[in-house]
RNA sequence: GGGCGAGUAGCUCAAUCGGAUAGAGCACCGGCCUUCUAAGCCGGGGGUUGUGGGUUCAAUUCCCGCCUCGCCCA
């Protein structure tokens, strides 16, 4: 609604601009009164064009306004402050509108490709990743809402250095071999222990052998080196180790995340990569754009290199010690040479994603969610028939900043190619990590240095085992959540109870994820994360129930209360102060599909968790306001009623979009 | 050394393409449960937006210098 008369504004003062005034814009900035008062849209396009016109902002305002005329669904135009156009709606034709239906977005062509989560299956998921998926999920959900197409991935890197680190521990440290594995993982689930969590303390034991001798230091990292490019090479026990370790904790992953309503759809993983040689295809592809070329000097020779993103590149004379090298050259270690990089794979891969590569992978299911969705997984001989992934139109990878200059890398080189029609749609989604405060470090049982006692946040680390499991903070959410739903609802049967609890805990968990703008360092705090109370996703369900239980109580439903207020002429009662505050809730209401617009322009899914909070509260602030079951005029409480039902379906909606579920009591 | 990001209330964060009086939550103080659920509502104190210049009708926002912190690359 919001939007749509926005859209209608733009387009009258366009032309009347162009008409009146000889001015063609291209984009016109549209803001906010600062009080609803004043009226619903503010346009400071007389600031503008005070200079161009050598006339006072004021003056251009005023004659622009006449210029308008009646716009359908405005009441009028009035010149405010310095020059402002202050913008005012029909409130009761607006509010009718709005009722009868929900706005939604045209439908979109593009196949959008969404990339998240992508954790190195060697140890259990923890909060920094939470963040990662969350976001994921919730753009997935964002795009999905505004009509486009959308695949959603989880890239596993099964065959590289962290996957390399576990079975260096189990053959080294935990002194198993292909066999007695098996009789490892058996004791685990004996045991009740999972996988990931015994993997987790693991790659902090192994990382911390690397280091712990001096005298044994070089072997070691020999060791490791060597354990990596046996996985890589495949068809060996190691390998087959690598494979059988790193799928049980790729489906301890997927069940984390599906506690968390996260699902994928496709899971491409390095092995086939490297298997299926999409390597091969993408450097013969790169040799024949001339991206790469063999370095015969300096620092690099022998490498294949590629000009670094916003470095000169090659002289002509010296060579180019800034550029990236792709495949690496080493005389010393034969076995090293012609090693392909991280980022020389990446890049394979992501001519995959395009269509561009001319190789698929085979695919098989991995694992049937239980509303019938289906996530396959990358394989060498696949099975037919088997959904298509791939063959994007647009990519959003979402990895943190720290991976900024490698994303910037596989993005020169998708340009280099000629492919710059795929670089411009290649999206790095990044957010900034997530740390832990001091304060939760110690609650953990971590020893803090002084030192870090005194900064805000400490990053965390797989290597040493530093950080907040996912699934620990899921249990431990559940469990507060749990006890304050034991303590409202005795009436209820402890199934409920728990189902309840989940859905606040979740909540809980995506809001705190979603409200920090990305490129906010997340400072972990227990104590913030853990609440149910202010500006957290618990205190936007809770409006919803409250919502609900108006309707319970007054013997109707939301739908119903909208098809009664057809029927009633409201005007009057969205006049003077009262009708103001009640306005304003109508109008925030309305804005919930601009907002979701603007969430995915400026892939900030903060604005959209942010407006959700603003929703909820305007409606606590109304629901206090008004008692609605006591209303005594007719008219009004069939307003009142609407007012609830609008407010509830547009925080509904956008708390959906966030993947948040709001029960039913709480 | 080069690149990216950040610095806003006691704390954690917002602030749309440069717009009207810089806003929320937490914490603190004071009110409100016989009403549709107090996971709530109302009120209060709290700010030289790191710092020095510049651009302009208007700067937290843009430009330049400096300081501090974080990350990445070499």
């Amino acid at each position: 609604m919001y939007r749509t008369y926005r859209q209608s504004l733009f387009e009258r003062l366009r032309a009347v601009l162009l008409e009146k005034f000889q001015v063609e814009i291209p984009r016109l900035t549209v803001e906010e009164p600062p009080t609803v008062e004043m009226g619903d849209y503010a346009l400071p396009i007389a600031f503008d064009l005070a200079r161009a016109l050598r006339k006072a902002p004021r003056k251009i305002a005023e004659e622009q306004v006449a210029a308008l005329g009646s716009v359908p669904g405005f009441t009028g135009f009035e010149v405010a402050g310095a020059g402002y156009i202050n913008c005012r709606l029909d409130r009761n034709m607006a509010a009718q509108a709005l009722a009868a239906q929900m706005e939604s977005l045209p439908q979109a062509l593009e196949f959008i490709l969404v990339e998240h989560t992508s954790i190195n299956p060697n140890k259990a998921a923890h909060v920094g990743h939470l963040r990662n998926s969350i976001l994921g999920d919730t753009l997935v959900r964002m795009l999905r809402a505004a009509n486009y197409q959308v695949g959603v991935q989880n890239y596993i890197d099964n065959t590289g250095v962290q996957v390399a680190d576990i079975v260096v521990g189990l053959k080294y440290l935990e002194k198993l071999g292909r066999d007695t594995v098996l009789l490892w993982k058996f004791n685990l689930a004996r045991d009740g222990q999972h996988i990931d969590y015994a993997c987790w303390d693991l790659y902090a034991r192994v990382s911390q052998w690397y280091e712990e001798s001096e005298t044994e230091k070089e072997a070691r990292k020999q060791i490791r080196l060597d354990m990596l490019h046996t996985i890589e090479q495949g068809g060996n026990d190691e390998a087959e180790l690598a494979e059988s370790i790193a799928t049980a904790i790729l489906h301890r992953h997927i069940e984390t995340m599906q506690r968390l309503g996260i699902e994928y759809e496709f899971l491409p993983r390095e092995s086939e990569i490297l298997h299926l040689h999409f390597w091969d295809a993408a450097f013969a592809l790169m040799k024949e754009k001339g991206v790469l070329y063999q370095e015969t000097e300096g620092k690099n020779a022998g490498c294949w290199v590629m000009r670094r993103a916003g470095t000169a590149g090659a002289d002509g004379e010296n060579p180019d010690e800034e550029a990236k090298v792709i495949v690496r050259s080493n005389k010393n270690d034969p076995e090293a040479d012609g090693t392909v990089t991280y980022v020389g794979k990446d890049i394979a891969y992501h001519l995959w994603k395009f269509n561009k590569l001319g190789l698929d992978f085979g695919y098989k299911l991995f694992h049937a969610y239980p509303n019938g969705n289906e996530c396959w997984v990358s394989t060498e001989r696949g099975v037919e028939p088997h959904p298509s992934f791939g063959k994007a139109d647009a990519i959003y990878n979402v990895i943190d900043a720290r991976q900024a200059d490698p994303q910037n890398n596989v993005i020169e080189a998708l340009r280099g190619m000629g492919f710059n029609k795929e670089a411009d749609n290649y999206h790095h989604f990044s957010y900034e990590m997530v740390a832990l405060t001091p304060r939760s470090a110690m609650a953990l049982g971590y020893q803090i240095s002084d030192e870090d006692k005194a900064r805000p946040y400490i990053e965390v680390s797989g290597r040493k085992g530093f950080g907040v499991k996912a699934d620990d903070l899921i249990d431990m959410l559940i469990r507060a959540a749990k006890a304050e739903v034991d303590a409202r609802h005795s009436e209820l049967s402890e199934d409920e109870r728990q189902s309840i609890a989940r859905k606040i805990a979740v909540g809980a968990l995506r809001y705190y994820m979603l409200r920090y703008t990305r490129n906010t360092v997340i400072a972990f705090d227990f104590q913030d994360a853990l609440s149910f109370e202010g500006e957290t996703g618990p205190y936007a369900q809770y409006a919803v129930v409250r919502a609900a239980n108006i309707f319970r109580k007054a013997g109707t439903t939301a739908e119903e209360a909208l098809r009664e207020f057809a029927t009633i002429d409201a005007a009057a009662y969205f006049t003077g102060e009262a009708g103001d505050s009640l306005w304003e809730l109508w109008l925030l209401a309305s804005k919930s599909v601009h907002v979701l617009e603007r969430s995915i322009q400026t892939t900030e899914p903060a604005y959209l968790a942010k407006y959700a909070f603003q929703l909820a509260q305007q409606f606590s602030n109304f629901y206090h306001r008004h008692h609605i079951l006591t209303e005594s005029d007719p008219t009004r409480k069939t307003l009142l009623l609407a007012t609830a039902a609008v407010a509830q379906r547009e925080l509904l909606r956008a708390l959906n979009w966030m993947g948040i579920e709001a029960p039913d009591v709480m």
